[in-house]
DNA sequence: AACTTCATTAACCATTTGGTTAAACTATTT
DNA sequence: AAATAGTTTAACCAAATGGTTAATGAAGTT
């Protein structure tokens, strides 16, 4: 192999450093650490992204474009709102089984350097409401739905999707559940999510 | 003054390690910065406190102490569901306007430590469900409100409350408001948010 | 006033950590 | 096979960092 970098071994560096910084954050993080999951030596992560703050942005790039088309989802397809409630909470849960630590590692970090959200902003993937808010204008006009705003009304999505996963080991404590239950616990949320906020924002 | 600390340095201390703590979290956290914003010697963090980790968990603990009533105040007063949703919504959110850091930084460092909360769990003060369960189920029972779990509803309670914040930088992003129009946004929650949760489960 | 005790500081220390460098290695080109 | 160019490593380095220490200051006790 020549003249290009070994994508192999670019691919198991941002495989470590995506376990290593998901689960330690960007300032809990060590190079060396990063470095002995991916099982090479530590300059080869210079070598490759030239220093931490690069390898954490590559890091949390993927992370990203992971999560984003997750909520992308909700706001562009064509399906009424009680439709799209009902697949977004079962697309997201599952989501979330596979990548438990993204949404998480996002907020996280977004709270540590809120600057960090402009480099994403201009990705097209970005979420956008506009679609959203002219259906939920739409649908309240025309009697299908209560009075909300589109704001609101995916800010209340969001919260109850996500929350308990962000969240998960204060609500794991306070519902005095263990890893098994509290797991039951939010896998019943496929549906009960959707039905709380159907049963909140549907006329009868 | 003699025989006793100077409790004015402990709480200078306090006072400042809650500020770099609550917005670098543990590992970002310098102590050399806390000294400075307290304006002392670096020395005088260790003669009180030892060292990083028990600094930490001082501050924890007393973030935690903060929290803790807002939440048990759901749980155990004796009210009826309704008012009770709407107190804990009202209440909690001015709360948040005067210790805004406070549920991120908890949610993140338990996170980042999850068996940080044991040494809390013992604590009087640690929300229990108990009485709440008692009350939803009776409430359930006469046909108040439609069938819920406790634990469901609770969580949904605090989702829908604590997650704006805890997510909001990423949540301004999306719904692309400045500080101020976002600050409007959550204010707005005051009733939306109890009105959303009571639409969703009280009984026609 | 001498003594004792706690509070505070400046200087210091050992370790950790992100990052660098020069040499060795490997594969491709000529 | 010699030259070339990218890849990988071991050793190294300077700065940062948590923590310590020995000396000084200040206040109460005798």
């Amino acid at each position: 192999m020549k003249k290009k970098k070994d994508e192999n071994t670019e691919v198991q560096i941002l495989e470590a450093a995506k376990t290593i910084f998901q689960s330690k954050g960007m300032d809990g993080a060590r190079m060396q650490e990063i470095a002995d999951e991916a099982g090479i030596n530590k300059a080869m992560l210079h070598y490759y992204f030239r220093n931490k703050q690069l390898l954490f942005e590559a890091v949390f790039k993927n992370a990203f474009l992971l999560l984003a088309p997750q909520l992308s989802a909700v706001l562009n397809d064509n399906s009424s709102i009680e439709v799209k409630v009902r697949n977004f909470t079962s697309n997201y849960i599952s989501f979330i089984l596979v990548h438990p630590y993204i949404p998480s590692f996002i907020i996280q970090e977004l709270n540590r350097n809120p600057d960090f959200i402009l480099k994403l902003k201009d990705n097209p993937n970005f979420p956008n409401l506009e679609k959203f808010k002219k259906q939920v204008e739409e649908e309240v006009q025309q009697g299908l739905i209560k009075p909300i705003s589109a704001e609101q009304l995916f800010i209340n999505i969001m919260a109850l999707n996500v929350f308990p996963f962000v969240a998960k080991p204060l609500l794991k404590a306070i519902t005095a559940t263990n890893d098994e239950q509290y797991q039951k616990l939010v896998e019943a949320r496929t549906t009960e999510v959707a039905d709380f906020i159907i049963n909140s924002i549907k006329t009868i």
